[in-house]
DNA sequence: TTAAATGCAAACAATTTGCAAAACC
DNA sequence: GGTTTTGCAAATTGTTTGCATTTAA
């Protein structure tokens, strides 16, 4: 675990130097937490975590720097029905599970899914590709 | 398709009815609109749309309208990565094409992920049902 | 050294709420 | 007639922006 987040900041920095985009401690936190999140943090949520660290940091930095690494496709937005954003660190093709009660969000794999081409009716609206199942229903804790 | 929002307007009456939930000429006026738009329209468009014909209509009550038909059921809030949400009447089980440019929002159906069984592993995550599929691509119109 | 990123404060946008008046049953 | 719903205005919440200062390269 320790070891795959030190991997994905590396291949960050990386990214970062590629796409002529600085690297501040600011960032770096900023995407270290997001990578270890287990959660699909909101941007507030991820400040409320990293002012504990890094005092000066900023709700608003935390919000453009999140618009900033999903513009770059490093992280990704969830799509769900509330106003407020999730967000998570890209990886592979995965969907998610949201609980209805407790608004906790579930990632899973479903290859079949991944694998399967859209209705052929699809291919007249436009080009489309990137699936993401949402499934709502409610959590084992909420049982 | 007159036919069919009359129809969709009865089982509206109908279910309020039910639902001990007062039948008001501004929660008629919002339904149908929403129920005749080929889009996906957000509070302030349906309100814009509205008040042509309704001119007191004011915005609280289109959102608080919304906001209780969603409870009820009788609407969905469409699952989107946007600030703003976008709401539908309730029908047959159906997905969404996001264009990334426009951010137009089609329908499509797609029954063999309608009929697909979750993967075995998401069983041990709770009970979840309800499955929305959201494509990201571009549409014809912006190809 | 110089352009980009940060932090602050203020603006903006989407949505919600309290309350008195109006409308439904 | 009693209770729910509306419209108004104001409050909240989530997010963005302008600008002077700091910082990475």
């Amino acid at each position: 675990m320790q070891l795959s987040v030190k991997k994905l900041v590396d291949e960050f920095q990386h990214a970062c130097r590629e796409n002529d985009m600085r690297i501040t401690p600011q960032r770096i936190e900023i995407f270290k937490e997001l990578a270890v999140a287990v959660d699909h943090p909101t941007a507030e949520v991820l400040h409320k975590r990293l002012v504990v660290k890094m005092p000066t940091l900023s709700l608003d930095t935390v919000y453009r720097t999140l618009g900033t690494f999903s513009e770059m496709g490093f992280i990704d937005k969830v799509e769900t029905t509330e106003s407020q954003a999730h967000f998570e660190v890209s990886h592979m093709p995965h969907h998610h599970l949201i609980c209805e009660k407790c608004k906790k969000i579930i990632d899973f794999v479903w290859q079949q899914v991944d694998e399967a081409d859209l209705p052929d009716e699809t291919r007249l609206l436009g080009r489309f590709e990137k699936k993401n199942v949402v499934v709502y229903g409610v959590c084992k804790n909420c049982l």
